[in-house]
DNA sequence: CTGTTAGCGCTTTCAT
DNA sequence: ATGAAAGCGCTAACAG
């Protein structure tokens, strides 16, 4: 690696000094034209790029954000991670990507680390609802917001879908179509977003007259492999659920992994609906049924907000809350049931 | 934000000087176990954490590398991306994602602004096969691992598969299931990696006396949508290809999607086959057939070698280029074309 | 074993 | 409009 080249360099080169190089990279409005180019010229002659390290130490700012979540692999948070990165550049900021495999301690620990690589701001799309790290950070008035994660404190910014009524209107679908025997995916309750999820479940089931069946219901963590295990001996039993809600649509597919596994037809022997509406679920190949979110205005607004809140300082004593609206979408894995005449 | 504790606030109280503190921080050997309890304490009390973007600047190491990836949406990237976060973490590193949408300017700019950054190295899984800017990087003796990319360079470091064997593979199991009209959706030849697919097709294809139909080939950019439209019109011609090879598993997902479109029934009337056997392909409701890479050990390769890269600084006059063995995972989406009397 | 001191390569007053 | 100089918060010789 060859010795770097400062704007030192530059500034001997161009007979200035190392202060109007900086100037001229930082495009000051006073710096007079013909000493501007000769800085120009002796950039490009020495092919120098500044050192951004230095910058940030000497700024305070790194042009920097970390981006958490609790599984990349899952393409709700895959889309989200793209139209974040996409964005941040547009902006000229760089995301650090902390994948926490949906484990508390991890994610205190890229918390720990994000701060001491004094990144600008957080986006965190899996938050443990009491998680003490981020409410220390709220309280430090750190620019931090909580994306597709809720978590209560005075000052909390977040944005997410009303997860309550998203699972109602699941469950309210599968009802229609003549479902009594619903299946739960649960998502873990450590997570607000899918606790309220879990509680829409279970209000609608209050509402409609239907008892709940713990046996129906998975309610560990977010893992295929379980969720698949789980699915497939329900579905070995006789009175097994006649329709699935997953709590996301990756579940959902570990449940059509599992039916198919099982040489249950979709959506005439079982019905499955997911929810996030990955990009996936509009395969026709798969045509997933689903709770839409706004996935992509969530994300554009998670950075559009991180980047005011770092800039502007934007002073968010009350923070934000946002709350969009999900919408069902029927595709082909939920059908009406025929009861049998068994 | 409340101002930040320096080792010098830890050193006045600890009552030594801030290069001890420095020193208990790095572990140095030789402290008196007295002083560094009292230093340690003092942390403790101040709730000091070091500042890495000053340590970064001191000691010119960031301990945070660059991940470029051509799409995060693609569940190959998105999975690999795992790994390499995961190991990364493990050895104490961050990482940067950079999403170029395949596009060759992004990914320059990434180079550039990752340099900038200071990272102590860089992975690139979608590498243009002969990108100047990498090739600086090479001749700079810059850490850098191609993934899944191929470029020549006397000093190249990359882990690929055989490409081209792999292409050979899908073709022949087509063929041996009766197939002679085989559609390609080829992957950018910008890519020497896809490039080395697509001269496989046609490799094979000679080889078996198959006329190549140009009308079979997709040879655009990579886009789901306009695989998606591709296919549907092929699919709508009298002579339209029995099967696909697709030169990724998410275009396969876009053949599917096109197929299931048009009422096409897989693999009854059309056999599809995809490469890199992402998770999804062996989900059993969809069943991808498809050629495997051994991705988790690429991926565990690739940033395995690239800290020996980094912190041995280990001699690669000659570079190293791994390539790994392909395989066939024949699922459900392929399947022996029974000839028409039509 | 520990303190002193000089950087790392910038930004940012403060002068002029 | 531009230069000088003081940091930013560490690491890493160099002394002792």
């Amino acid at each position: 690696m060859k010795d770097r080249i400062s704007a030192y360099d530059v500034a001997r080169k161009a007979s200035v000094s190392q202060s109007t190089v900086s100037r001229v990279l930082n495009n000051y409005p006073h710096i007079k034209e013909s000493t501007k180019q000769k800085v120009l010229i002796a950039i490009e002659e020495l092919g120098f790029t500044r050192d951004e390290i230095a910058r940030s130490l000497a700024s305070n700012k790194t042009r920097t954000i970390g981006l958490i979540v609790g599984d990349i692999t899952n393409p709700f948070f895959a889309e989200s991670a793209k139209v974040i990165t996409g964005k941040a550049q547009e902006r000229q900021y760089d995301v650090i990507l902390c994948n926490t495999n949906h484990n508390e301690e991890n994610l205190n620990k890229y918390i720990q680390t994000l701060k001491g690589k004094r990144v600008d701001g957080i986006i965190i799309a899996s938050a443990d609802k009491n998680n003490e790290r981020i409410k220390e950070l709220y309280n430090q008035n750190f620019p931090v917001i909580l994306f597709n994660s809720i978590l209560e404190h005075e000052k909390a910014n977040y944005i997410a879908v009303n997860n309550y009524k998203g699972a109602k209107i699941a469950v309210e679908h599968l009802y229609q179509l003549n479902h009594r025997r619903i299946g739960y995916i649960a998502g873990p309750s450590k997570y607000l977003t899918t606790h309220l999820r879990n509680l829409g479940y279970e209000e609608v089931l209050k509402e409609l007259g239907i008892e709940r069946n713990d046996e129906y219901i998975y309610n560990k963590e977010f893992s295929y492999d379980e969720v698949y295990h789980f699915t497939k001996a329900l579905l070995k039993k006789r009175d097994r659920p006649t329709s699935f809600f997953a709590a996301s649509d990756q579940m959902a597919l570990a449940v059509l992994d599992a039916a198919a596994s099982e040489n249950i037809k979709v959506p005439e022997q079982l019905s499955v609906i997911g929810f996030d509406d990955i990009d996936l679920a509009r395969n026709q190949y798969i045509g997933l049924s689903t709770i839409t979110q706004p996935k992509e205005k969530m994300a554009t607004l998670a950075l559009e907000k991180l980047i005011s809140l770092i800039e502007d300082g934007e002073e968010n004593d009350a923070g934000f809350q946002i709350i969009l609206e999900p919408d069902l979408i029927q595709r082909k894995t939920t059908g009406f049931l025929v009861e049998k005449s068994t």
